[in-house]
DNA sequence: GCTACTCCCGTGAACGTTCACGGGAACGCT
DNA sequence: AGCGTTCCCGTGAACGTTCACGGGAGTAGC
């Protein structure tokens, strides 16, 4: 009656000491394979390990020998191929290190954004990605760990952020419409309560041309390839007159650009569409997307850095390489 | 001269019971908000903590309390958007058990995989993911822990798998093709030495429709869009007479698409074109592109529930339920 | 035959946290 | 006054591993 069908206790490396009939550092040589173990007895451990089915606890191991570090990774919807580059990139930039990257996606929900970083800030040793809430919000779960914001300027000093400068870009797209003769620009922003960065920068370029933005012509989409669609049908709606459009993003350009080709419009033709990012998705789609593009992977390999660099205690990155820049990708689109 | 200078030791929270002057059992009381704590004390220990900076050790919590699960999912590819949407299930499926899924990315390369491999086994408590190498190679690297491989049927018992059974989808492409009157189709396999499985299936379904395929009939190309158009030109080079294609996978299909298109074919009516995996993709580029469609997110929420069950010992699904099915999905393409 | 050295192997301690248990102080009730 | 109860708080132990150290057996050298 040893145990009464309890949980089954844990195989330890006493287990297998026993069993092999050495002591615990023995085992310990054997497994890591270390000197100061001769060959036979070493063949032995490792078959009575195999044998009972033992495994190393990392918790233990990470407590003695604190030498992994993992970092978290956290995107509101993997599936849009914006952070998927960046997540790409961050996984690359943290295999060059050896580090481990756990994955949260909060499905853009501010609840399981709130869950994430609840267990976050006790399981990882830096935190890189994209969140929604508050900064104080995010002060308040993660307690004394380095946290890297992507592409949001950070308010406290307590964090960093990249920040994505693409003011000269969107200023060589509009140049570029207004180039080909296009007065009549639209705007398809994303569906947040306040204009984004981007449609300042774009009405800054607008209004360098000489080109007035009625108050219709930016409509707001929500960040998806349907909501690019609808968007755009609703500009339509308002100014049929529109000849060329600026959209927040590529996932919601693309959105507009199969919209187009409903409503019959030929792109460029009718309508000239330059998109934000520069996805590869851009080069998939017909016509290809031009875009204000951006290196992606190297914002996700950016932030890990960053990361990396406050975790080790090295000096952090300065703020303005703390930066990526845009430039205009001309494709067919526009 | 308590330090010289040396490595900062880390803050414990004994450094905090003593600054908050309590004992280890209060100051854990506080941080977990349990109960038998006075207020006043408790808020005094929270400000301790905070002072000092004092951040729990996860690995001495998970050590004496082991309830958090890692598992580790491992993709060649993350930017593909087959294993986008893969993991994307799979981190959903975690998130449901309160499971922190740390993801790799071997990059296709063999070493990586093999690099991967040797460090995982010690960090998660299972393995979820595609390999490319042989059973035993990762029977090697994860002592003791449960593998279960996606779009692969293992053939040790140690290993799970879910596996894709697209034959009757496959049987259904082909007969639409035959129903439109096409005789001379090619498809497109991936790269890899040996013919794969879908081909198989291919060949089964051409035979059952009288359709001879010879040799040439199947192009090599790989597993990227670039790698679908390049051997989309090489069966056109071959045969021009071509009027439909199948190709292994969407990706692969969508290269060709962009290729036709090059090629100044129109699809469907110059050439009709059908992939694999009913990838979200497929909807965003014109023609929209049929597919022999599988629900991917569900493959990688499979695993994990598999995974889960090996890990916590729970009844282990049968092998009929460790399968997705694939049916056809009819678009413009074809 | 003594010393020195190499080759193995084992024992206590430490890592940082939580759990189980015990116990003091204050309060209310009979 | 005595007793039970509630509210706090602290002390040893345990989790499973590696590190530092010590030490015995065998061999070589003189």
């Amino acid at each position: 009656m040893s145990s009464s069908s309890t949980e089954p206790r844990r195989v330890t490396i006493h287990d297998v000491a026993r069993s092999a009939g050495v002591s615990r550092q023995t085992v310990s040589r054997a497994l890591n394979d270390k000197a100061e173990i001769d060959g036979s007895t070493k063949q032995r451990v490792l078959d009575a390990a195999r044998e009972l089915g033992y495994r190393p606890s990392r918790f233990a191991r990470g407590l003695v020998r604190p030498d992994t570090t993992t970092i978290g990774l956290v995107v509101p919807d993997l599936l849009n191929p914006f952070f998927t580059e960046v997540a790409s990139g961050a996984l690359a930039a943290a295999r060059a290190r050896g580090w481990h990257v756990v994955v949260y996606d909060t499905a853009g929900d501010d609840e399981q954004e709130l869950a994430t970083l609840r267990v976050i800030g006790t399981q990882v040793d830096a935190v890189v990605g994209y969140f929604s809430r508050s900064e104080e919000d995010l002060d308040r779960f993660t307690p004394g760990i380095p946290v890297v914001l992507v592409g949001r300027e950070p308010r406290l000093p307590r964090f960093s952020g990249i920040s994505i400068d693409g003011e000269d870009g969107v200023r060589e797209a509009v140049a570029h419409f207004a180039g080909r003769g296009h007065r009549r620009i639209g705007m398809l922003d994303d569906d947040r309560p306040e204009p984004s960065v981007r449609q300042l920068w774009f009405r800054r370029a607008a209004a360098e041309h000489g080109i007035a933005l009625a108050p219709g012509w930016i409509a707001r989409a929500a960040q998806t390839v349907d909501g690019g669609g609808a968007a755009l049908a609703s500009l339509l709606a308002a100014h049929p007159d529109v000849t060329a459009v600026f959209a927040f993003n590529d996932v919601i350009a693309i959105g507009a650009l199969r919209e187009a080709r409903r409503f019959g419009l030929r792109v460029p033709d009718d309508l000239a569409v330059i998109g934000f990012d520069g996805l590869a998705l851009g080069t998939l789609v017909d016509p290809e997307l031009s875009s204000v593009a951006i290196d992606t992977r190297a914002l996700g390999a950016l932030a890990v850095e960053q990361a990396a660099r406050l975790v080790t205690g090295a000096a952090p990155l300065e703020p303005g390489e703390l930066v990526v820049r845009a430039g205009l990708h001309l494709r067919e689109s526009a």
